[in-house]
DNA sequence: CTGACTACTATGTATTGCTATATATATTGC
DNA sequence: GCAATATATATAGCAATACATAGTAGTCAG
């Protein structure tokens, strides 16, 4: 008989998971609303409940992944004050991707309604 | 220089990757509403839009899986007619953990949700 | 016997998110 | 002028584990 695992395990497991692949929809859609830099979106992120132990080693991979698919291109800064920064923006393509991001994300949604409801026989 | 990946390539791969973890909720959420059999759930959701491929090799490891967690009871039922049949139902743990999952859930669309709205510098 | 129904598993692999670390620039304190 | 700190980017390596493919096997109906 196998150990029953806490239901925090579970769930902490769980969340793990169920993030995968939803940080890229995440950052892309910060950036359809505006050009950001990497250090920004951890900061900003970090105060959002549920992403507060979110690092810069999540983000950064994300941000060159995205770039390397063309859903978004980098522009190097030079600010007044402090170190430059990489400013990325949303593509073209970048926003049609999130489009059918969320499309698929709703839908999964709606399925989830629809198995709440289903028929016991 | 990187090739660049097709739309559908990316699409592809990222839904793989957004499908995890959430089966799980799903099968759950079905199951909540009411006993079902394995086979039962892969032949409704063959029909639910964006889960054509759905195969057999996917649920039944997260049924196993659920079960062995304690989120579900399975019994075998002999039926009038055809095999007999392994019906899941929920367990009270299941239920709070199912409750739980769709609270991450909702929290992941209401970030998604604000960042789309978060403020260019 | 054939076909429909039902359950199960072995294996592969792709991928992610995280930890930790390295690097560079600007600012501040002294 | 120099050390310490804050800001900012980047990557190497890792553990996890989920999903997909394909194939096995058993039960019942006609």
């Amino acid at each position: 008989m196998p150990e029953q695992p806490a239901i925090d395990t579970i769930l902490e497991r769980w969340s793990s998971q169920a993030r995968k692949g939803y940080f890229e929809m995440l950052m892309l859609a910060r950036l359809q609303a505006g050009r950001a830099y990497g250090y920004q979106i951890v900061a900003a992120l970090k105060q959002a409940p549920g992403f507060e132990n979110l690092a810069e080693g999540t983000v950064y991979p994300v941000l060159t992944r995205m770039k390397n698919d063309g859903l978004v291109t980098a522009e190097w800064v030079a600010e007044n004050t402090g170190p430059p920064r990489k400013y990325y923006t949303t593509t073209p393509l970048g926003a049609k991707v999130l489009t059918a991001m969320k499309t698929v994300w709703n839908r999964m949604g709606d399925v989830l309604d629809a198995q709440s409801k289903a028929e016991t026989p």
